[in-house]
DNA sequence: AAAATAACGTA
DNA sequence: CGTACGTTATTTTG
C-alpha cells in the first residue's frame, strides 16, 4: 500500500526533456497553422501527463536553464563548447512550454548562472530532508549522483521521451557497478564528449569502475596513480588534471538559493481557462482531452470522485496475511471450506468460498494468496515442497473457489503439475456478462474502483523491492477479488447467474485445457509456402511497377490512391475519412468499369502479402513442442463468442487454394492418429428458424433438401431442382444477410444487382418467410423496451442507443440487437457442447484432445483407436447441446491435417 | 511514441 | 448503407 503520509516531490529538467521530445517527434508533423513548431511542447506535455498519472506526485516543479552560460562556463569556457547551434525549430518552443506549464498550475524555476540540474539537486536534497520521496526526471547522466534511498532518477530511453528508465540505488549498481554518488567520479575519469570535457585517454567505463572498486574513490586513485601500470597508467598521470577539472564541473550544487522550497511546490489546481487558451493556441486537442480526463473535469466525474473519495475514506484495509504451512494450513483450509450449497443457500452469497490468487512468473506460480472477507494467507510456492500438501489437496477438491482471471491462474497451476477443481466465480467473467463490451477494462483495480468504490492500493513504483507493508501481494489481491466477486454476485440477475455458473465457468476450464494442449503446426510447410508467396509477391510487384512506370509502396493506400486517381485518372470510389477507398470491393468495381491490369496485380499482391502475414504470425508462435498455444479471450466479444489471440487461430484462411495450404500446415499431433473436425451446419439459420418459429424455414431444415435450394424454390416459385446457381447465390446472400440487419442497398451492392431488384428479392423472401421478419422486428422492439437482448440460455446484451435520436447510433444498435440473440445463442450452444464433450472425454478415459474452437467448428487430435468413440461423443454432444424445433446437424471430417479434415 | 486508419483474414 | 472478432502496415497526431 502506498504510504499516504509521505508526499512525493517530482522535479523535471525542462530543457533536457524538451530537447529529447524535440528529437523524438517529427518536427514537421507538429506545428500550428501559423507556423509555430510544437513538437517539443507536445512531447513534453504528453510525457508529463503520463508521469502525473503513473507517479501521482503531490509536489511538482520544472527547472530550466536560463542560458548556456553558467558558473561552469566561466570557470572553463570550453564547457559544452562542442554543442552546435540550437535548432531554430526548437527556439521559441521553450517560452510556450513554460506558459503551458503555468496554465497547468506547475511551477517553473530558473536561476541565472546555474544549470537546471543544480536546481534539481538542491530541491532533491531539501525534499529528502523534509521527508519527501523525490523523483528526478532528467536526460543528463550527471543526475545519477542524486540517486539515494529517497531519490529516484527517471531517465529517458534513447528512442523517446515517454519511456523512462527508473534508476534507484539497486538499478544504478546493477547498471554501472558502483554506488550512485560515485558516478561523477567515473564520469570524470571517462570524460563527457557532449559537454566537451575530455577525460583520461583510453579509460572507459570498465576501467574507471575497476579502479574505483580497487581504490575506493577518485582521490584515492589519483594518490595511487604511480602504481597503475601500462599506457592507461601513463595517461592517468599525464591527464590527471582533466579528471580533477571534470569532477569539479560535474558536481551538482545542492545549495543554490531558490525562491521556493519543496513545500511551495504542492500541485495546484489547473487554471482551466488559461489552459484551454494556451492549448487552443498550440492546437493541441487530444492532449487537452487527456488533461481534462486526468483532472477529472467535465462529465459526471466530480460526483464519481466525491463518491470514491467518501468510500475510500471508510474503506477497510486488507487483513495482514499470515504464512501457514503443513498442519496449520490444513486446519485453516478445513475451517474455511464450508461446503457451498447453491441449491439451498442464497446463490448470491459467496460465503464459504475462498479466493485464490496465484502470482505467476513466465506462466509458472511463484506465490499464492488465499482470502476470505476477514483473513488472508500467503503461501510461498516452492516446487517439491511438502509443506503445501494440504493446499494441493484442497485445490484439487471441490471446495468453492473464487479466482480473478481464473484461466491464466489455472493454467499456471496445471503447468506446475497441480490439479484444480471447484471454480465457483471469476469476477472478470461476471463483470463481462453484466457489461459485455469486448474492449472494457476489467483489471482488478478497475473492478475495485467500479464495484467497491474503493481504490486498489498500488505498490510504490519508486521502490524496486517494495516494503512488505506497502506491497499488494497475492493475498491482498485475493482479498479484493473476494469482495469484488461478492459485490458482483449481488447484482447478477438469475438468468445471468445461470449463464455464469452453467456455461462460462465450465467453459473456462475447457479453454484452459485447450490452450495448454495447443495444436501441431509444421514450420517447414509454413516456411516453404511463405517463401513461395514471397517470390510471387515480388514478381507481382515488379510487374505492377512496370505497368505504372514507377516503384511505389503497394501497402500504402495513400500511394495507391495517387496511382489510381491521379496517374490513371480512374473514377473516385467510396470516400473514406482520409480519401478514397482502395479496398478489394472498390478495386473490383473499378475493374468492372475501368479495366486495368494494375488492379488485378494489386489485388494479387494484397492476397499474397496478407497470407504471408498470417503465416508469419502463426509461425512465430510455434512453441518448442511444435504446437501453437493460442489464447482464447473468453470476454473477447459482446455477443458471447470467444476470440483468439497470440496468434488468432480463428481467422486461418480457407476460401482460396493458397489459403488452404496454410490450413494444411495444421497437422495431427505426434502420437495421435488423425485430426477430427466437427462443425455445425448453418447453425445461425437454424437458430433463426427456431426463434422465429417460421413454418417454412422449419420445414426447410426437416426436408433434408439443401437450404438455399429449398428457400430459392419457395421464393422463385420453381421446383427445387430448377433453382439455378444464380438464384441460389442470391437467396444465400439474403439468408446470411438477414441476421445482420442487411438492407436492400447492402444486398444490391453485394450481389451487384439493382437496388430495386434487391428490394423485390427481400419482399419475396419475407412474403414466404414472414415469421422471420416478424421475429427480427420484434427483437428490436423488445430490446427497446428492455434495454437488452437475450439468448435462449439467458445471456444478455445491453444496448444504450436503441432510442437515441442519433440515427447512425440507433441504426447501429438496432442491427447489433437483431444479431445478438442469434450469434449469442450459437455461442452458447457450442460452449455447452464443448463442456459436454470435455466431460465425456474424461469419464470415458479417452486421451484424444480438443484443440481448436472456431465459432461453429471444433478440431480434435484423435488418439489411436479412439475415432469411433470420439466421433460418437462429439456428434451426440454437439447435436444435443440445445433442443430446437429444428435438428442441429453436425458434420464430421477426418484427415492428417486441418485442410484434409475439412469434408 | 501513441493513436487512428485502412485493409483483410475468419465465422 | 450487415454482425462478431484480431493482426498488420501505414499514416496521423497538431
Amino acid at each position: 500500500m502506498p504510504d499516504k503520509e509521505q508526499p512525493t516531490l517530482l522535479v523535471i529538467d525542462g530543457h533536457s526533456l524538451a530537447f529529447r521530445a524535440f528529437y523524438a517527434l517529427p518536427v514537421d508533423s507538429f506545428s500550428t497553422r501559423d507556423g509555430q513548431h510544437t513538437n517539443a511542447i507536445h512531447g513534453f506535455i504528453a510525457m508529463m501527463i503520463n508521469l502525473l498519472k503513473a507517479e501521482n506526485p503531490t509536489h511538482l516543479a520544472v527547472a530550466f536553464d536560463v542560458s548556456r552560460s553558467s558558473f561552469r562556463t566561466r570557470e572553463y569556457p570550453e564547457y559544452k563548447g562542442t554543442r552546435g547551434e540550437t535548432p531554430p525549430e526548437f527556439v521559441g518552443q521553450v517560452p510556450l512550454l513554460q506558459e503551458a506549464l503555468h496554465a497547468l498550475g506547475i511551477t517553473t524555476i530558473e536561476k541565472p548562472d546555474y544549470e537546471a540540474d543544480d536546481i534539481l539537486a538542491t530541491l532533491a536534497l531539501q525534499g529528502v530532508e523534509q521527508g519527501y520521496r523525490v523523483l528526478v526526471v532528467s536526460g543528463d547522466r550527471d543526475a545519477i549522483q542524486l540517486v539515494n534511498d529517497d531519490v529516484t532518477l527517471l531517465y529517458p530511453s534513447r528512442q523517446g521521451v515517454s519511456d523512462l528508465t527508473r534508476y534507484d540505488v539497486a538499478k544504478v549498481q546493477d547498471r554501472y557497478g558502483i554506488r550512485p554518488e560515485q558516478y561523477p567520479e567515473i564520469a570524470a575519469l571517462v570524460g563527457e564528449t557532449s559537454d566537451n570535457l575530455p577525460g583520461i585517454p583510453k579509460v572507459g567505463e570498465k576501467t574507471a569502475v575497476k579502479w574505483l572498486n580497487q581504490f575506493g574513490s577518485l582521490d584515492a586513485i589519483l594518490e595511487h596513480r604511480d602504481e597503475i601500470p601500462g599506457v592507461v597508467g601513463n595517461n592517468l598521470r599525464e591527464f590527471a588534471e582533466n579528471a580533477i577539472r571534470n569532477r569539479k564541473l560535474n558536481r551538482l550544487l545542492t545549495d543554490v538559493e531558490l525562491p521556493v522550497g519543496p513545500a511551495d511546490l504542492a500541485r495546484q489546481p489547473i487554471d482551466e481557462q488559461a489552459m484551454r487558451d494556451v492549448f487552443a493556441r498550440l492546437e493541441f486537442r487530444t492532449l487537452l482531452d487527456r488533461i481534462l480526463k486526468l483532472e477529472g473535469i467535465g462529465g459526471d466525474s466530480e460526483v464519481g470522485q466525491a463518491a470514491a473519495a467518501a468510500a475510500a475514506a471508510k474503506a477497510e484495509k486488507a487483513p495482514v496475511p499470515v504464512t501457514l504451512l503443513d498442519d496449520e494450513l490444513a486446519a485453516w483450509l478445513a475451517r474455511h471450506s464450508g461446503s457451498f450449497d447453491a441449491s439451498s443457500a442464497d446463490p448470491a452469497d459467496l460465503s464459504g468460498a475462498v479466493a485464490v490468487q496465484v502470482e505467476t512468473l513466465d506462466g509458472f506460480p511463484i506465490a499464492i494468496g488465499l482470502a476470505t472477507p476477514h483473513e488472508t494467507v500467503y503461501l510461498p510456492w516452492a516446487r517439491d515442497s511438502s509443506e503445501l500438501a494440504p493446499f494441493e489437496a484442497w485445490l484439487a477438491g471441490p471446495s468453492p473457489k473464487i479466482l480473478f482471471d481464473a484461466k491464466k491462474q489455472i493454467k499456471s497451476l496445471r503447468s506446475a503439475g497441480l490439479a484444480f477443481d471447484g471454480l465457483l466465480f471469476d469476477p472478470v467473467i461476471a463483470a463481462w456478462l453484466l457489461k459485455p463490451d469486448s474492449s472494457a477494462d476489467r483489471s482488478l483495480a478497475q473492478l475495485v474502483d467500479r464495484h467497491l468504490l474503493e481504490t486498489l492500493p498500488t505498490p510504490d513504483p519508486n521502490q524496486l523491492v517494495p516494503d512488505d507493508d506497502t506491497m499488494v501481494g497475492p493475498a491482498e489481491e485475493a482479498w479484493y477479488a473476494w469482495r469484488v466477486a461478492q459485490s458482483l454476485s449481488a447484482v447478477l440477475d438469475d438468468r445471468t447467474r445461470r449463464v455464469l455458473t452453467d456455461i462460462e465457468m465450465p467453459t473456462l476450464l475447457v479453454l484452459a485445457q485447450i490452450e495448454l494442449t495447443g495444436v501441431t503446426v509444421s514450420h517447414d510447410e509454413l516456411a516453404a509456402l511463405s517463401a513461395e508467396l514471397g517470390e510471387s509477391a515480388a514478381q507481382i510487384a515488379s510487374d505492377a511497377f512496370g505497368i505504372i512506370g514507377r516503384e511505389i509502396n503497394l501497402g500504402s493506400p495513400k500511394q495507391i490512391q495517387e496511382v489510381l486517381f491521379d496517374q490513371l485518372d480512374m473514377p473516385k470510389t467510396r470516400a473514406t475519412k482520409t480519401g478514397y477507398s482502395t479496398d478489394a470491393g472498390a478495386l473490383a468495381d473499378l475493374q468492372a468499369t475501368n479495366p486495368h491490369p494494375f488492379l488485378g496485380l494489386l489485388l494479387a499482391h494484397r492476397d499474397a502479402t496478407k497470407l504471408r502475414q498470417i503465416i508469419e504470425s502463426v509461425d512465430k508462435a510455434i512453441a518448442p513442442d511444435n504446437r501453437v498455444h493460442t489464447t482464447y479471450v473468453q470476454t473477447g466479444s459482446s455477443t458471447g463468442r470467444i476470440s483468439s489471440t497470440d496468434p488468432n487461430l480463428q481467422n486461418i484462411p480457407v476460401r482460396t487454394e493458397e489459403g488452404r495450404r496454410i490450413r494444411a500446415a495444421f497437422q495431427v499431433g505426434s502420437g495421435f492418429e488423425t485430426l477430427l473436425t466437427a462443425d455445425y451446419s448453418q447453425i445461425e439459420m437454424r437458430i433463426m428458424a427456431h426463434l422465429s418459429g417460421d413454418a417454412g424455414l422449419i420445414d426447410a431444415f426437416h426436408s433434408g433438401e439443401d437450404l438455399h435450394r429449398f428457400v430459392g424454390a419457395r421464393i422463385f416459385g420453381v421446383d427445387p431442382s430448377d433453382v439455378t446457381p444464380n438464384m441460389r447465390t442470391k437467396v444465400k446472400a439474403m439468408s446470411y444477410g438477414l441476421a445482420y440487419g442487411l438492407s436492400a442497398f447492402g444486398l444490391s451492392k453485394q450481389l451487384r444487382i439493382e437496388t430495386a431488384e434487391a428490394k423485390q428479392l427481400m419482399t419475396d423472401y419475407f412474403e414466404r418467410f414472414g415469421a422471420v421478419r416478424d421475429y427480427l422486428r420484434n427483437v428490436v422492439v423488445q430490446a427497446k423496451i428492455d434495454g437488452y437482448t437475450e439468448t435462449i440460455f439467458g445471456r444478455r446484451r445491453p444496448f444504450a442507443n436503441l432510442n437515441s435520436a442519433n440515427r447512425v447510433l440507433r441504426d447501429n444498435d438496432e442491427r447489433a440487437a437483431l444479431n445478438a440473440p442469434i450469434q449469442g445463442t450459437a455461442a452458447d450452444i457450442i460452449k455447452i457442447a464443448m463442456i459436454g464433450i470435455s466431460a465425456d472425454l474424461a469419464s470415458a478415459g479417452l486421451t484424444s484432445k480438443m484443440l481448436l474452437q472456431v465459432h461453429d467448428e471444433l478440431v480434435f487430435d484423435v488418439a489411436p483407436g479412439e475415432w469411433d468413440a470420439l466421433a460418437q461423443i462429439v456428434t451426440t454432444r454437439m447435436s444435443s447441446a440445445a433442443s430446437l424445433s429444428v435438428p442441429l446437424e453436425v458434420q464430421l471430417g477426418r484427415g492428417q491435417n486441418w485442410n484434409e479434415a475439412a469434408h
